[in-house]
DNA sequence: CTGAAAGCGCTTACAG
DNA sequence: CTGAAAGCGCTTACAG
């Protein structure tokens, strides 16, 4: 009688490979050939099995295969973030539309993982328990030691942004150094000498990569490279750190901000304080997001091309698991200036 | 030689439970429950599987505990939309916190999938192969099949949203009718008596019970409803709506609108014609997202709670898995109207 | 409390 | 081109 409180051990209903050998008349092997497209299978075989299969509206067990030594046909794309709120992130949403591009007609199926530090236990045990053949990281703080667990683990990862530590890992960024220094000359080019930046935070490459950009720039015009500050992906961390360069160096003349959303509340802050832009001035954003162009004035920026990563790094996990050789350990992209009325 | 560049058959690394078994001196038997964290261990046999699985960093199969008739741990929010816009939907974001919140401390891998119908196919497959216990649907649009087949396949599944067919999968949605009648009787005892509706897509049942309910509030009060414009959820299409309107009844002096970002643009439309909101006319939204209180003016609107759909569903998911009896086929939640300037 | 054995539903050498 | 058989890595009655 205590039986009756357990739960029923509901196997999934539908027909078993076994049973649609045995209405095609062939045996397992055959049916699982014709399962997975192989060469070697009489025509008259291969459409009997496929009429059943039709007819039994059978579809492989997926844990079956996968156990059997076969593949998923899944990647998951992994944001190493606490709030949903990043779902709201375009930069997500670039690397998404990136990813879907390149596994179109791939019979991949991606699945999108918000994850914690602390639930990175599971997530490692979920991951590399077969359900998945590679993965993609994003978002990536510090040194989070999410994808060397991965990698040891066994299963082929790309991160993308180039992660802090764990050089062993493939990665895809964006050239944010030479974006940095791009914006550098640019603001040198136009004859400003007293050139600030707002830096992104500094536990992620790409904050510290575009600082060192603008660092090489103006050491490359013989400028001081000292006034920098900092501020985290928000305008009002934007206008605070502008605040601060204006009150340390009233006549600066140019300034580099390693976000257009960063850029949105130093814009603020020089319009309050009576400076023209780009006149007084000039100011160079990062990322060419929508945000860049609509901004009073228009943002001149330096443009990455976020889905271009998402498509490059399912590219490069893509080969990976198709067993290529020479394939780059880890990738930069291009990155350009775009020129508008701000700098 | 033609076999050099087939792939590797590479068997992902790490130990197995025969080893843990061995190291710890027991069987296979033994490792799995403590794995499991059955009751009937030895506190001696149970510290030193423990201790071999620390050392080992060994972790389970997943697809081999889903084949062998356990658990996979995860379950998939399957989001039947097209673009990767859909992850800036506010009320996408809602639920994800809503799943999220309600999975805490459950060790619950959840799997994020976006699908288009084009690709139903290897989703039910991936879906019913056993690497999912169970999944929940949103947006779904029409009488989209994808419930239907899942359930079917044998997976639980629980629908966000009324689906308009497929009666037999239970859901769980907002009280849509009932916030169509609030809003309609609000306008009603406010004392106007030429009440429009601004109504949502006929191929969603929120948009066809808004409607509904907004109907029956004018029925009671013995008023014509036949002012019906219809949008999809862009202010744009608000604004088309509301011209419209206004063209075909000049003197309209109420208007109940299927969403808040519809109302949107609705309101710049009755301001571009001169009519005092709500002096000339009065206007209810619906959501109350954070469009609303920050409209011109603040809109009076019906209040879903998005985050609380989330939780809900996936309480119902989980109990069905559970094996609980007793679980509503399907649930209505309440919406409660959020009285501000607008009417 | 514990272990030997069967079985989950597939794939894949191997031998025809 | 095809099938019998072994094996993927677990869980779970069953019998102690």
């Amino acid at each position: 009688m205590t039986g009756m409180t357990e739960i029923d051990r509901q196997r999934r209903p539908g027909p078993r490979i076994e049973e649609v050998a045995r209405l095609a008349g062939v045996s397992k092997s055959t049916v699982s050939r014709v399962i997975n497209g192989e060469q070697y299978v009489s025509a008259k075989a291969r459409s009997a099995v496929q009429d059943v299969i039709a007819r039994l509206r059978y579809s492989p067990n997926h844990a079956a295969r996968s156990l059997a030594g076969s593949r998923a046909n899944a990647i998951a794309l992994v944001v190493s973030e606490h709030g949903s709120h990043v779902l709201g992130d375009p930069f997500l949403a670039g690397v998404l539309r990136g990813v879907h591009a390149e596994l179109t007609g791939r019979h991949m199926q991606l699945l999108l993982m918000l994850s914690r530090p602390e639930d990175h236990d599971d997530l490692v045990s979920y991951l590399s328990g077969g359900h998945v053949e590679g993965a993609l990281l994003i978002s990536l703080h510090g040194d989070d030691p999410l994808p060397a667990r991965l990698h040891e683990a066994g299963l082929p990862v790309v991160v993308g942004g180039r992660p802090l530590s764990n050089a062993t890992v493939p990665f895809v960024d964006s050239d944010n150094f030479t974006g940095g220094l791009d914006a550098a000359r640019h603001l040198v080019s136009l004859g400003r000498n007293k050139i600030a930046t707002i830096a992104g935070p500094k536990d992620m490459a790409a904050g510290l990569d575009r600082l060192g950009g603008w660092r090489r720039g103006l050491g490359e015009a013989k400028l001081a490279a000292n006034l920098v500050a900092e501020a985290d992906f928000t305008p009002e961390s934007g206008a605070r750190a502008m605040t601060e360069l204006l009150d340390r160096a009233p006549d600066l003349d140019g300034v580099f901000v390693a976000a257009d959303i960063i850029a949105l509340g130093a814009l603020q802050v020089l319009h309050a304080r009576g400076r023209r832009v780009p006149q007084d001035v000039a100011v160079v954003g990062f990322d060419d997001s929508l945000l860049a162009s609509t901004a009073t004035p228009p943002l001149t920026t330096v443009r990455q091309d976020v889905e271009q990563l998402g498509r490059t790094m399912t590219w490069r996990l893509l080969g990976e698991l198709a067993g290529e050789d020479g394939l780059p350990p880890s990738l930069l992209l291009p990155t350009s200036l775009v020129r508008r009325a701000s700098a």
